[in-house]
DNA sequence: CAGTATCCTGTCCGATACTG
DNA sequence: CAGTATCGGACAGGATACTG
């Protein structure tokens, strides 16, 4: 009866999933990546109801997402501001965000990103750091950690695409 | 009273978290990745209940994220394979993979990509495919669109990290 | 094997009202 | 301005039982 909680799974994926799941949580993030620190500005621009956002909030600070900082004294005022691990959410965010303009279906605005030093349209890609090579069908994700009744796992990891 | 629906949001990102939001279609989706195709398989290595599987892998089928495919017809057995548009969501996962590793706290199984030709692991690295520099603080997002109840924007949009 | 049918509960969210 | 308190509704998800 209870929802199962993916944060006590012993995969990273389904942990990191915990703070995206949360449908509002990442156009939050969104907001935040845009500059957005003030309770008001996520609640104005997102058109999310207070009480919620309070919640979200108070998840994503606890979650380390964001700090909560003191930026006026006389009435205690306070900002979210991103922390190192919610920075690091915006590669997801993009990549995520590609994905969604290629498929967007009729109604999209296009909202894509660009090489503020040139001004051209940027085409993301995975890429290998190391050997500069972009992921594909080659790259294969190994030790992987199955929550499956029987512990079972498939031999071998096999990967599409 | 209702849950605001993303999907009729103009944000392309916003769209791109229906799919995800459900906290166990991405678990799905990583199964996917994995080889399964069967029922039973999402079934058994997931621990998630039937009818819950059902409507997941229905929603995402539905979504084009799915083909039913047809494997068998004595007794009619279907299989769930991936589309282009689902296969083409693995960076994103992957992406979210390798934060969720960074982060794992206390009890983190490392689950990582690995080059098979090499065996070594991948750092992965999110960069613009025709320049071939690595995404940072000056590739911006434009073009946005936020559903604010006055419908503002910011000026200009700013970008952390 | 691949689901479907019920029932029940948790929780997320919105509406509304109120506070320092 | 930045929330808190309370309420009610809509689902997602689990348990369980059943089918071709």
């Amino acid at each position: 009866m209870k929802r199962t909680s993916f944060e006590s799974m012993p995969c990273p994926l389904a942990r990191a999933l915990e703070h995206l799941s949360d449908s509002w949580n990442a156009l939050i993030l969104r907001e935040a990546f845009y500059g957005a620190t003030r309770f008001d500005e996520f609640e104005a621009t997102l058109g999310i109801a207070s009480n919620t956002l309070t919640r979200r909030l108070k998840d994503m600070t606890a979650g380390g997402l964001f700090e909560r900082r003191l930026y006026n004294d006389k009435p205690p005022r306070y900002e979210y501001v991103l922390t190192q691990k919610g920075k690091d959410l915006r590669p997801v965010l993009l990549t995520l965000l590609q994905w969604g303009n290629k498929y967007s279906n009729p109604p999209g605005a296009s909202v894509h990103l660009v090489d503020t030093l040139t001004g051209a349209p940027v085409e993301l890609a995975l890429m290998d750091a190391v050997t500069g090579e972009r992921i594909g069908p080659r790259h294969k994700v190994v030790g992987r950690s199955s929550r499956g009744k029987a512990q079972q796992s498939y031999p071998f990891p096999e990967t599409h695409l």
